[in-house]
DNA sequence: CGACCTAGTGAACACCGTTTACCCACGAGC
DNA sequence: GCTCGTGGGTAAACGGTGTTCACTAGGTCG
């Protein structure tokens, strides 16, 4: 029993150092540097024996997407941990804050994960999905915000909306956060898409560099879209 | 003399059927199938040759992307030409729904051109730059909108805004539109960078598929983010 | 005519993802 | 204690990639 138990460690182990060199190398030579003999030379083997771990090199991929996504949410939830509940402000402000200082910090990563056509698939579904979500359903959940009413919500958009707002509650539900159902109102969801637009918008042109010309200094642009939408949304800045 | 000149013509034919045949891969194959092989395979020749036309595989793949943003600009450009001059707001909003429509029907040329890390470049040098700005600029000449007034944008923004302005005017005396200085404001400066934000922002998530849940149909949104940003530059919706 | 240039070729190099056959340590069952 | 099967790992190979280098056919020019 333990003796398997050790196989699949030691398993796990290896798994997980895959990954981590994959990481590595993403970040040390970009997207192309990144490449199944590049790992195994780096951790002591052969590519082939890559293949006992992963179908294919996508497959790989893709998983190393999966742990970027949950590093992001980690960094993402320590920096919210630092500043207390009733802050809503506070904490919406930190979200923003971090997602920016994070993409910055990882440029690859954040074009691998955030620039890669996905397929349809079930986006809610991805890990970072859950970031966003999770993160800003706990916000909601602290305090109501100040949203439009739903009549405001363009008509064609309200059965995606409300199909949204089921996966949400179902997420956050699973995390232990209830939120009231009233609370969460149609229109609430549109604005989280709204402003889940104008932050990625701006994150991602920065990173990308490709603003109409070449801004040296993108931060005041950032704060005071995020005031902008803070405000928008009924939130105080603070301080 | 017009010997020289013929050798010349057919040196530039083939240069183009090289980034045509390139463009074509890549719409049919995805980023990862165009290669150079491939495309010599394609035009009868073999791939060392193609290092007479370009230095390598990425000064190649920089061309392809110099030609998507020129063929993008063309239809921009032709789709503008279908709208008076005096009516601004169809002018905006043909700018904005014809970049939509570019990149839903080209989704990986877009991802190539806008979605690929490029070096701090000057911005306004790249061929897309020249687009939105020169489309933009065009709208801005045959009328003034409403914009917030200077003191109203970032401080540390100014010195970029500044340089944008400048570039952009001489962008526009080139092509022969003149702007009077004092129609072009810094803040009307800052209201482009915003516009381009928002409308970049939600293109970008359309074709990544990466809203944070699926969307069916992103068109209705779409349209109420262009008449919101009309509105709030002082536009009325046409129609 | 001979010299020169230029587009193009063919072979080679190093690397890539992937498949196949094989190997060998080791835990399970008798 | 001896097999036996299994799972991690290897070596070799295949077809493909970007890139380089020596070389050649053909046209231009002095």
């Amino acid at each position: 029993m333990t003796e398997a138990a050790r196989r699949d460690r030691k398993r796990a182990d290896t798994d997980q150092q895959i990954r981590a060199v994959a990481r590595a190398l993403l970040v040390e030579h970009g997207a192309q540097g990144v490449t199944l003999r590049g790992i195994a030379r780096e951790i002591g083997i052969t590519a082939p024996a890559l293949y006992r771990y992963y179908d294919s090199f996508e497959d790989l991929i893709q998983h190393v997407c999966s742990d970027i996504c949950a590093d992001l949410a980690d960094e993402l939830a320590a920096g919210l941990g630092l500043i207390p509940e009733e802050d809503t402000p506070g904490r919406v402000f930190a979200v923003c804050r971090g997602f920016r200082a994070w993409a910055i910090r990882h440029p690859r990563e954040f074009s691998l994960v955030f620039a890669t056509p996905a397929g349809p698939q079930a986006a809610a579904t991805d890990p970072f999905g859950r970031i966003f979500l999770t993160v800003a359903g706990r916000v909601l959940a602290t305090r109501t915000l100040v949203v439009p009413a739903d009549p405001d919500v363009p008509p064609r958009l309200l059965a995606d909306l409300t199909l949204f707002r089921a996966t949400l509650l179902d997420s956050l539900a699973e995390t232990g956060v209830a939120v009231p159902e009233h609370v969460f109102s149609l229109g609430t969801a549109y604005t989280m898409l709204r402003f889940w637009v104008r932050l990625y918008g701006q994150v991602a042109l920065e990173v990308f560099g490709r603003f109409p010309f070449p801004v040296a200094d993108a931060e005041p642009m950032f704060e005071s879209m995020v005031a902008e939408l803070a405000t928008e949304v009924g939130l105080t800045a603070p301080r």
